[in-house]
DNA sequence: GTCTATACTCGGATAGAC
DNA sequence: GTCTATCCGAGTATAGAC
């Protein structure tokens, strides 16, 4: 039943993700991503006919993933309180399995914009963002909505903020200004 | 006295920035670049030793840019409407001479990161962003002020709010919403 | 499902003439 | 200050064996 004999596909895609990561998608060979998994250049190109479709890959891996948090937050009310927890979830995606993803995204930006699966990606991210805020409202409001998701991808950033904050303080601290940026009762 | 017989040097500069914003550094080859410019790509190399050196260049004067803005603000007062007046003079700034060198420098933040120059940069816009905020206040007020440098930044970015909104209406609204984030006396 | 061997292309860079 | 000619290395990709 379970299927596929080997994972070697899957390690393709983790050991890929990790080093477009750090060194950029253009500057990493394939040769690299085969030595770190030591396996041969030719045998990528049985599990992926070309280096960008590995890049696709990826980029499909996480756009299902905001896909998830979309579905459910879809199915949620419009309250202040729901919308504080899309953003709370928001955030411990980002500390947690979405953290190489978004850093991945923001370095490799000139490679995935050329993508049709980028594309998709900044069109789901454009949903979620949205949801964070009321169709009806003014821009004002529907700008402060997209600033609060940006304030939590901040918080998650590893820039300093001051000396010795640990990175569960930045995130707490973003989240907080975050949800004064969406409460609407006030 | 004029110096130089020939701006070539500034015109290199001036393509390479173009085609690094569009295209991103490592897809841009120095073919194109001498292409466009009509010259051949050993001329490139009177003027640059190296491709990197293009790249450098181009990072060190937006960063003098910057330097020009953080003299500046250093000079004010520590109130609200001076450093509202800073965010003022950020988004005047970015909507006109550094749109095209802030979509390079996030298109191109693999190749930046690297570079000696580009710590330089981050360097300086760390000292801009702490100017917005009190070193006594704190960490919720300075990651605020922190935001509120990124909100003008998202601003002038060219995605949309809401339909048939203009690049002046958005630039208003983040203004208007960073300077809210900055303020103190309330 | 993975390997060896290899073809092919392209980009950066240098030497040296004009 | 710019050109022609050329080198070299890297990188993607394919053919075909095991």
């Amino acid at each position: 039943m379970s299927g596929r004999r080997t994972d070697t596909r899957e390690r393709i895609q983790q050991v890929a993700l990790e080093l477009f990561a750090e060194r950029g998608y253009e500057k990493t060979s394939l040769r690299e991503v085969a030595d770190r998994l030591k396996i041969t250049r030719p045998a990528l190109y049985y599990h992926f006919a070309t280096k960008e479709d590995i890049l696709t890959s990826v980029v499909d891996d996480l756009t299902d993933s905001i896909d998830e948090l979309v579905d459910w937050a879809r199915a949620q009310p419009h309250t202040d309180e729901s919308r504080r927890e899309i953003l709370r979830r928001i955030s411990t995606l980002l500390s947690d399995q979405w953290r190489p993803l978004i850093q991945f995204s923001q370095v490799n930006q000139a490679a995935i914009g050329e993508l049709r699966a980028g594309e998709r990606m900044r069109d789901r991210m454009l949903t979620l963002v949205s949801l964070l805020g009321d169709p009806e409202s003014d821009l004002v409001e529907q700008f402060e909505a997209r600033l609060a998701v940006v304030a939590v991808l901040l918080g998650s950033a590893p820039v300093p903020l001051g000396m010795e904050t640990t990175g569960e303080q930045r995130s707490a601290i973003a989240l907080e200004v975050a949800s004064k940026l969406i409460a609407r009762d006030r």
